[in-house]
RNA sequence: UGGGGAGUCGCCAAGUGGUAAGGCAACGGACUUUGACUCCGUCAUUCGUAGGUUCGAUCCCUACCUCCCCAGCCA
């Protein structure tokens, strides 16, 4: 479904990595600029990626560059088509088209040849020490590692151990190829690094083609400058692999340069951002899939209701910098309002009913009142809505004894009901229990919408739906997944769910808006945006999530 | 106590020698058939701290403090 982007952002603001490319194209250093995003197809894309993605392929486009939607591919223990396919989707639903779909996999042959060039320059050797010893031998953050004792081996012989690994002779950890660098390096991404290992595991792509695979530090760069990206963006953690990536480039030859540049990942109040906890949310069950509305992907943002636009525009908003920060996720809530605003019809809904008879209107009469479809935006119409002498109103929208400056429906306080007439509290009912179980008023026929009615005002307005003619639906309320705010928001340590992460309730909408609308996404009166849900709802009985509440200075629900 | 980064309003984030943009949030007020929207107004004499250079420093120098990342045959 397309949506206006009704957020215009007065000139893209300006980040250093925009600059630096401004820079590379003034100073002829690149022709064009090439970005790439490369995803590791183990899991569902998130907030944070939809970042990163807008990030590159904004970058592209405004430089009149490209971008590839790239998979580095090279862990066949975690990889999976179902990810790779669901990654398509989500960067492709966000908007954007990627001109090359790449796969790291499909480097495997040159990424092999250029490791045999390694070894020929004498850069590279086959190492059988232990992934103990390795780790033993590596030194710690005060102290150099030291040298393997398979170092310095011959070129012939590293070769021919190499060609080995790839055909399968060895068990998986037997050996590995290291890159020789420096071994005293006060940083530890250059202590002979880890260039391929042995894994005798099929790969969901390259099927069992290789036994070997090579490790990200050195698989990445050449992914890069094979298909001639330009600027190789990355998160922070990443920013001591550069020396590493330079290398790589350097040493394999690689005939284009691309380079790498950082910045600082997402981080939101209220969710959870890693891979590695999302995953444990689906496979504990915790949540519906990754597709659960309350989870922070891009599918389950999809899910819940969220447009591409409110994405897009979080995404340019919130910045590029190098600071680890901590977005208010009031934020996003705000874009998706604003793009929802004009777009959105509006109509009623009750979430938790009372029943209000009307006593002076008619039994059995029915009356069709006209009602805007968006107050804001006349292009979206007007509909009809019937009235009659029983009508459903929110449970909070009555109080029999309400506190000072309550502007609802009380005994003593005659309210507007929308696109209807004022009424006023003649008599409660109560049940068995003693609770408010009906409220019988009255209503004035000359205060009809619409009529120029100007002899009293109210201060209330509320929203209300037709007994008769109501449709019955459910609406799933989220909160956040976990209780409380870890320490930095990060993903570690032990958070307590929050068992209301999910409270759905049973009310009525107004029942012509199924039939007559197309739209999937309202806004209900008083409550917030609304989607219906792709999964759960059905014809007989939809299924509403609410996207975001309105902003309040009152607590509504 | 190695190396790499970062510290500007409650949260993001521009600015990088000429006297602190913008957004979110918040708070007033106007308007209101959504306690919404919209509108109007308020919201950093101050840029982690302390010195120094300068006519002038958030921007330069020095020292210090705080936070983040790195010792996977993960990415």
């Amino acid at each position: 479904m397309d949506r206006v982007n009704v957020i215009t952002t007065n000139g893209a603001a300006s980040n250093y990595i925009k600059k630096i490319i401004e820079e590379d194209l003034r100073e002829g250093r690149v022709a064009e600029v090439v970005t790439r995003f490369p995803p590791e197809p183990n899991g569902y894309l998130h907030i944070g990626h939809a970042k990163s993605i807008c990030l590159n392929f904004d970058l592209a486009n405004e430089f009149g560059g490209r971008t590839h939607l790239r998979f580095d591919d090279t862990n066949p223990l975690k990889e999976d088509e179902e990810y790779a396919r669901a990654i398509e989707e989500d960067v492709r639903w966000l908007g954007y088209a990627w001109d090359r779909l790449c796969y790291a996999s499909d480097y495997y042959e040159e990424m092999f040849e250029r490791a045999k060039l390694l070894i020929r320059k004498g850069l590279a050797y086959v190492c059988e020490l232990s992934g103990e010893e390795i780790r033993a031998t590596r030194g710690t953050l005060t102290e150099p590692g030291t040298p393997s004792p398979f170092r310095n081996r011959s070129a012939e012989e590293n070769l021919d151990q190499f060609e080995r690994m790839r055909c399968g002779e060895f068990a998986d950890g037997a050996k590995v190829l290291r890159a020789k660098i420096d071994m005293a390096s006060p940083n530890i991404n250059l202590r002979d690094p880890i260039l391929y290992r042995i894994a005798h595991a099929p790969h969901y792509r390259a099927k069992n083609a290789w036994c070997i695979y090579p490790m990200y530090d050195y698989a990445h760069p050449l992914e890069d400058a094979i298909e001639g990206v330009t600027h190789s963006i990355c998160t922070l953690e990443f920013e001591d692999h550069r020396p590493l990536y330079d290398w790589v480039i350097r040493a394999c030859e690689m005939p284009t340069v691309p380079h790498q540049y950082e910045f600082a990942r997402l981080n939101m109040t209220n969710t959870v951002m890693s891979k590695r906890n999302l995953k444990a949310l689906v496979e504990q069950g915790v949540v519906d899939g990754w597709d659960d509305p309350r989870m922070p992907t891009i599918a389950g943002l999809r899910r819940k209701g969220y447009t591409p636009g409110a994405i897009r525009t979080f995404a340019r908003e919130v910045g590029v910098a190098k600071s680890n920060s901590m977005v208010d996720e009031r934020m996003l809530e705000y874009f998706v309002r604003e793009d929802l605003k004009l777009v959105a019809p509006r109509t009623m809904a009750v979430l938790r009913p009372l029943r209000v008879v009307i006593l002076n209107y008619p039994e059995g009469q029915l009356e069709w009142l006209e009602a805007e479809n968006n107050s804001e935006n006349p292009e979206l119409g007007v509909r009809q809505i019937p009235f009659g002498r029983e009508i459903w109103i929110e449970q909070d929208d009555f109080m029999e004894n309400p506190p000072p400056k309550y502007f609802r429906l009380t005994p003593g306080q005659e309210v507007r009901l929308k696109h209807a007439y004022f009424i006023r509290c003649e008599k409660v009912i109560y049940d068995a229990a003693g609770k408010v179980s009906e409220v019988h008023c009255t209503y004035d026929p000359e205060t009809k919408s619409g009529s120029g009615f100007t002899g009293r005002k109210v201060k209330g307005t509320i929203h209300w739906v037709c007994a008769r003619e109501a449709r019955a639906a459910t609406f799933q309320l989220f909160e956040p997944i976990y209780l409380t705010e870890s320490e930095n928001g990060g993903d570690d340590g032990e958070r307590l769910l929050n068992p209301n992460s999910l409270t759905q309730w049973i009310g009525y909408i107004e029942a012509q808006m199924v039939k007559e609308n197309a739209a999937s996404t309202y806004q209900f009166f008083r409550h917030g945006y609304f989607h219906e849900d792709s999964m759960l709802s059905t014809w007989s009985h939809p299924v509403f999530n609410r996207v975001v509440s309105l902003k309040s200075s009152y607590e509504v629900l």
